[in-house]
DNA sequence: TTGTATAGTTCAAACGTTTGATCTATTTAA
DNA sequence: TTAAATAGATCAAACGTTTGAACTATACAA
């Protein structure tokens, strides 16, 4: 406190300390995503963690707080992820200056990559479990995931849709359209067990995730009259 | 117990008896579909329906027992609404023998009929958040709900689905396209946080259900091919 | 090189509360 | 009198949080 400007004060800290954080956070990440907040107990998290019950007030100050810190490492670890696919989105349209063909093909990209992830990523997977939960269930977070992650995506994709429906992309029919699509894609997600049923599957294996996305995009690209590419006429 | 075969046993019953009974299913279901199993105790369940913490276990056991007794009550109060959509959906792709045009109007009626359901009715609601519970993750009733109502909307669905793009209705791509039709309406329901957002809604009125479905009905209707009420070429 | 102080971290134990379940009256209508 | 139904009390277990004592690594003075 007396010293004047103690220069770079050293954030020594123990090595143990951040990985221990960095398991509890993971850990619960994991288990809010599967469960709710409530469902699970501090307790299970540490357990799971393989980190001390203290450990959570030390680190976080509680479990409200714990709760926080995933949802703005959601945030976080999707970062590059949602910033290219804005970034494509943007430039794509850009350059497609009303070219169909080129918009059916921006689109095709959006659609693998994004159901790639969602249906292929393992950690995507939970992450936007915790999302959707977040959606039926605003904690106090929400609107920042608001902000970060669902405006940017929707802006975007609205781009797109707007452009290949020849509407601008802020009118109420743009967005509704825009939501139904990156909804149908999350709907593939968090109905899979239904999806695994009617196809008699017990997992999605990429092979499995390359059929949807190859049996999907059609349809999806004729949604919007965009061009398929086997035939496609201008 | 000594008496021959009592006649028509008589379902005589207080009359308070079944009446706190139903109170107490209404309001499991509500809580149940809002928050998670876990995280709503019997005690809110009794406060929320007026009843006594011990009518719980009284008339359904327990609490596992209460909400299978939700689910079985989904599932009857579903009846009705599914089995006229199955029964529409079955004779009007019939009925149409490949006519595109009256397979539009049955995929027009159809998901009038299902966003109307999902989106308007306040009952339909939680109910269908709570099939999405159960759809993440799966209870000891999972493969009820599958046999009663996922499968038989869904093959009426697919063979709907069949018929617009020429493909057998049991085929995984079919079946496939199904699911992402039925998914996306119900993403319309569980994102209709992200919705209202987006097009700076608070709720859904019965006018902004109607703007949703005169919205997405003619991109659902691209989707595969059909032609629109407006114009439409063979 | 020592000894001591300090900050970071882990740990087992205990806190007061709430959980689902159960039990014993008590009330009510037939 | 009888059986259905409610009310209130009680139980062990689990809940989130807090505590104080340990331990570890660094910082500083001798």
């Amino acid at each position: 406190m007396e010293g004047l400007i103690a220069d770079a004060v050293a954030p020594v800290r123990r090595a143990d300390g951040e990985a221990s954080r960095a398991r509890i956070l993971e850990a619960a990440g994991r288990l809010f995503a599967e469960h709710s907040f409530d469902s699970v107990s501090t307790r299970r998290i540490a357990k799971a963690a393989g980190a001390n019950l203290s450990a959570i007030g030390y680190h976080f100050g509680g479990k409200e707080e714990l709760y926080g810190a995933v949802l703005r490492r959601l945030v976080a670890d999707t970062e590059p992820m949602i910033g290219t696919a804005v970034a494509l989105l943007e430039s794509g349209v850009a350059e497609a200056a009303g070219d169909r063909h080129i918009l059916a093909r921006v689109m095709t990209d959006f659609l693998r990559g994004l159901l790639g992830s969602i249906l292929g990523t393992e950690r995507m997977r939970w992450q936007m479990a915790l999302m959707l939960r977040e959606f039926h269930h605003p904690s106090n977070w929400f609107p920042m995931l608001l902000e970060k992650r669902i405006h940017p995506l929707h802006d975007a994709v609205a781009g797109l849709v707007g452009a290949a429906t020849g509407s601008p992309p802020e009118t109420p029919e743009t967005r509704l359209k825009t939501a139904a699509l990156i909804g149908q894609c999350m709907a593939l997600g968090a109905a899979r067990r239904v999806i695994w049923a009617r196809l008699d599957w017990d997992e999605y294996t990429p092979e499995r995730v390359d059929f949807v996305i190859a049996t999907l995009t059609p349809v999806t690209l004729a949604m919007f009259g965009l061009p398929s590419g086997d035939g496609g006429s201008e």
